[in-house]
Formats: structure tokens, sequence, C-alpha cells
DNA sequence: CCTCCTGTAATTTTTAGATTTACACCTATT
DNA sequence: AATAGGTGTAAATCTAAAAATTACAGGAGG
């Protein structure tokens, strides 16, 4: 019940296709060596995001382009397709209070109408970041090392 | 990585002591029943509930209270109380990128960027709830029941 | 002094994530 | 048409975090 690694994951390979997808292949081993992440949780990753438009990836002989404009790729975008309910997973709720107790024949709904607003908040705050502002970051980085 | 049902279980039991603390003695056994969870569990949560000044327990013979205005228990207390460093478990980032990739290197000082405004935004939210708001959700419960 | 409770440590169980293994299938190259 | 280097996915295993359980020392009040 998290944002997984998985999302950070997903940055990382997208900012390496961004940088390096017009010169070199980029494989998921390539990305494994680069992101410290075994190959097939690469690939698992790259199987949403391409069902999702926002890479694309040249069967059999291999590697990954982007296809989709840096603004549009949103966190929210990322974390949405790599695991389409994470927002539900985010905050847990205790699962068998008691029925026979006021408070927890309704605790689940008295819960839901406060963690809804907070999921929501969480949300938009995932869409004000986009892959264009991440890779600006990262540019700026670069530059002051 | 995530915010813990622990904060739910709290909730409902400050509900539990607003409503019945009055005229019940409420111990974590009581408490256990009404929410489903270990009563060694509970204490758990008691236990920084009280160094919080949330909540005080009645040493021995034993007890819950309440300590504090409504108003003043946000959610984001709770859950800071509950788990102090809670807020650093919410975003995964991967631990062992390459350091000999120039975004291995910077991966996490890129995110750290974005995933701190993230955060910013969701305590915000979470301090933006309180236990006030909570309880008068529920009694509007009850009374369509 | 006995009963009901708290406080807390230690252990075990459960669950979710992540990794690994394995293999079918695809395509460019020679 | 054979092969080398990829992808796509399922299944099994490993790992680590969360939760439950067990156990027991100690306080308060009848």
């Amino acid at each position: 019940m998290h944002i997984s690694t998985k999302c950070s994951i997903a940055v990382h390979c997208l900012i390496f296709i961004y940088e390096y997808g017009n010169t070199t292949k980029v494989t998921s081993e390539i990305l494994s060596l680069s992101t410290g992440i075994n190959p097939v949780t690469i690939r698992n990753i790259f199987s949403s995001l391409k069902k999702d438009g926002i890479i694309s990836i040249k069967f059999g002989t291999g590697g990954a382009t982007l296809n989709c404009p840096l603004n549009e790729i949103t966190l929210y975008r990322i974390c949405k397709t790599i695991e389409p309910n994470f927002i539900s997973k985010l905050i847990g709720i205790h699962t068998s209070p008691s029925l026979l107790c006021p408070i927890g024949k309704n605790i689940n709904n008295v819960l839901d109408n406060s963690y809804q607003k907070i999921k929501n908040d969480l949300c938009e705050s995932l869409r004000n970041i986009t892959m264009e502002n991440i890779i600006t970051d990262y540019h700026y980085l670069l530059q002051n090392e």
C-alpha cells in the first residue's frame, strides 16, 4: 500500500530513454545495469508503459523509444499505469471491525469521506509533476556537478 | 511504505473514547472487540498517542480518556505520532542504481526534488482533517442510518 | 491478596514485493 | 534457414515489513 519503487524505476528508465534513446538501443538489460533492478521487472514495467502509449518497444530486435511528449507524462499517469489501483492501496483501513458496535459498523464510511479527500489531493499533486519538470531538474543537476 | 491501518485503528479508538469514555471504562480489550484488532496492537498505538498527549490512560486500573480538544487532533498528528517517519516511507525509491551511469548517480537527487513537493502536499492534506470533522461525519451517518 | 488492567519484549505468522528461473516467440543478420 | 540477441509472461522462490500472538512483570483498587 504505497507508491512503489516501480514508479521511481519507471522515471529512471524514461530519463534514460530520453537521453540515450536516439543513439543507443535501450534494452531491458542495459536498464537493468543502470537501475540495479532485474531485467524482468523492467520488462514488466515497460509492458504497462507501452499499453498506455508512453513508450513503444521494437519487438524481436528490442529497444525502447519515447512515444509521447514529456509534458504529457505526469507522475500520476505513470503510477496509474503501472499499478492501476495504487490509490486505493495508499491508505489502509482495518478490515474486520465489529458490526455489533455502532462505530465498527460505520467506521468504513466515516473514514471513506476523509480519506477520499486525501486521495484526491494526492492525485492532484501527482498530476502537477511531469517528466518535463523532472528532466529539467536532471539537466540542472548535471550542470552543477 | 504507506499510511498504515494503525491510523484507521487510532481514529476508530478515538471516536470510541469520545462517545463512550464518560460512561464506560475503555480498555484495550473492549477496543479489541470493537476494532477486530489484537489488544496488544491497541496498547502499542495508545502508547504513542499517550506520549503525544492526545489521550491519557489510567494506570493499573485501566481506561483511556481524551486529553485534548478534538479540533487539535489532526490526521497528520495521529500519523506522525504513531509512525514518526511515515512520510519518508510513503514513496519508495530503488536503492542501488549504478553510480557509473550519470542517471543512476543523480536519480536520487532528481526524484527528491519532486517527491518532496508531493510529501509536503500530503502533509498539508492530512493537517486539514481533524477528529472534529470525523466525529461530525460519524454523527451524520448515525442519524441517516 | 486477588483481580483486572497496562506496558513491553520476543517470537511467530502472514502478506506483499521483488527476484529469479524458464521458456516460447519474434526479427534482423549472415 | 540458422542463429544471436531481444521481448513477453508465467511460475516459483526469496525477502522484508506488518501484524498477531505469547508471555510476563508491575500498578491500582476492592
